[in-house]
DNA sequence: TCTGGGGTCCTAGGACCC
DNA sequence: TCTGGGGTCCTAGGACCC
């Protein structure tokens, strides 16, 4: 018996939030992302938008060449998108229970027990995008087919407000036509590799022998392509996955060198992560640093400490002692710069366990009370341990 | 022509341990 | 003295996704 995977992608999410919002800016071109003029690209942009050949991820110069001068630019509010998710996937999880979000504009439903309530998966799909019209005043486009791969290219099959039902049988004949580039993990630099064997559609593609796909994708990802071109696919949800990194970056309007601002940069990107981690419960053990130098030249740099730690001063030195010890690196104009935090483990310290009560009460993240916190666990470890960012697992590091 | 910000997963080498 | 092979951790980079 196939399992029925519902998968369901808000059309131009963030777009159609401020089209909702703002009635005149409705049938306009209309961009959510960075401003024109400025170092950025597209998030979302509206139907309208796409006409002129604009899409999501376009440098946000390039775009405004192309629009007309009444396009609406907008920077994203986050937050408020976050809501009307939430609100979305509460109406989504009265149809199932068993729901998994994969972002804020998409989800995964399994409704393979559902046919006896509501009827044949398409009274189903229309149930769901009816539910989420009702709710939120959007639409969506559903794709249901037995595992995620067919659920998710039937919803991308008609946009927008489209519901596409594949059944089993008509796996082989929906996937054979189709561009061999919409399967998962076929990007830019893997897709020419099988283009230049002259593969166009995903029926080329299953011509492939498995050797040869791992040959030229790596093994991992050329068994993946080796099945999914075959419609094989997981058909699991995963429902309760855990956050596994945490972090914060600004890339500046233009290339900084000021070891000052990189310091005030560093230091904002440390409260956040701190913050975070601290609200959601979680002490870190890896501490990365990220750089992005002309001309995107980007390096990651990491260290794993003896003490999990979610302090704002613990991350800020620990990245700067990385970013210092850079010597190649000085003066360099660097374009981006960030922080990140994952390796969770359990508080075993009462002190590291008062962090949580801290930022329970919902006190500033600068507060001092925080740094004395952590002062106490400098007593107990010792100070140059979290200065350095303790670190050192080897010997000789 | 220029490329955000937040993520996940994979690969690969070296150290270390048994 | 010389040798293997597996497993885990750490680190850096890269591909990809939304």
């Amino acid at each position: 018996m196939p399992r029925l995977i519902l998968h369901v992608d808000l059309d131009a999410f963030f777009a159609a939030i401020e089209q909702r919002d703002h009635p005149e800016w409705r049938g306009r071109p209309l961009v959510v992302g960075a401003q024109p003029g400025g170092r950025g690209v597209v998030a979302t942009c509206s139907y309208e938008a796409r006409r002129f050949g604009v899409h999501s991820a376009m440098p946000i110069t390039q775009a405004a060449r192309r629009l007309p001068p009444e396009t609406v630019y907008v920077r994203p509010r986050v937050a408020h998108y976050a809501q009307v998710s939430a609100q979305i996937m509460a109406v989504l999880a009265t149809i199932s229970p068993r729901i998994e979000r994969v972002s804020i504009d998409e989800a995964y439903l399994d409704v393979s027990g559902l046919t006896a309530l509501f009827g044949p998966p398409r009274v189903i799909g229309e149930q769901v995008k009816g539910s989420i019209r009702q709710a939120v005043g959007l639409t969506a486009s559903v794709g249901i087919g037995p595992n995620r791969l067919i659920a998710k290219l039937a919803s991308d099959y008609h946009k927008p407000d489209g519901l596409t039902v594949v059944l089993e049988e008509q796996v082989a004949d929906f996937l054979a036509p189709m561009p061999f580039n919409v399967l998962r993990g076929m990007g830019v630099k893997t897709a020419p590799r099988l283009a230049r064997l002259g593969v166009k559609t995903v029926g080329d593609l299953r011509e492939l022998s498995l050797e040869t796909l791992r040959q030229h994708c790596g093994a991992r990802a050329g068994t993946q392509f080796y099945y999914q071109a075959r419609g094989i696919a997981d058909d699991r949800l995963y429902p309760d996955r855990e956050r596994l990194s945490i972090s914060k970056e600004r890339t500046f309007p233009e290339d900084v060198t000021d070891p000052k601002q990189l310091a005030e940069t560093l230091h904002w990107a440390a409260r956040e992560v701190a913050w975070t981690a601290r609200q959601t419960g979680r002490l870190g053990r890896v501490v990365t640093l990220k750089v992005c130098f002309y001309p995107f030249e980007t390096h990651t740099r990491s260290r794993s400490l003896r003490v999990p730690t979610a302090d704002e001063q613990d991350l800020y030195q620990v990245a700067w002692s990385l970013l210092a010890s850079e010597a190649t690196w000085t003066g360099r104009p660097v374009r981006l710069i960030g922080l990140g935090l994952s390796g969770w483990s359990q508080p075993t310290t009462g002190q590291q366990l008062d962090l949580f009560e801290t930022a329970e009460t919902g006190r500033n993240p600068a507060d001092n009370g925080l740094t004395e916190t952590l002062d106490a666990i400098r007593h107990r470890f010792g100070a140059e341990a979290i200065q350095r960012g303790i670190g050192l697992h080897h010997q000789g590091n």
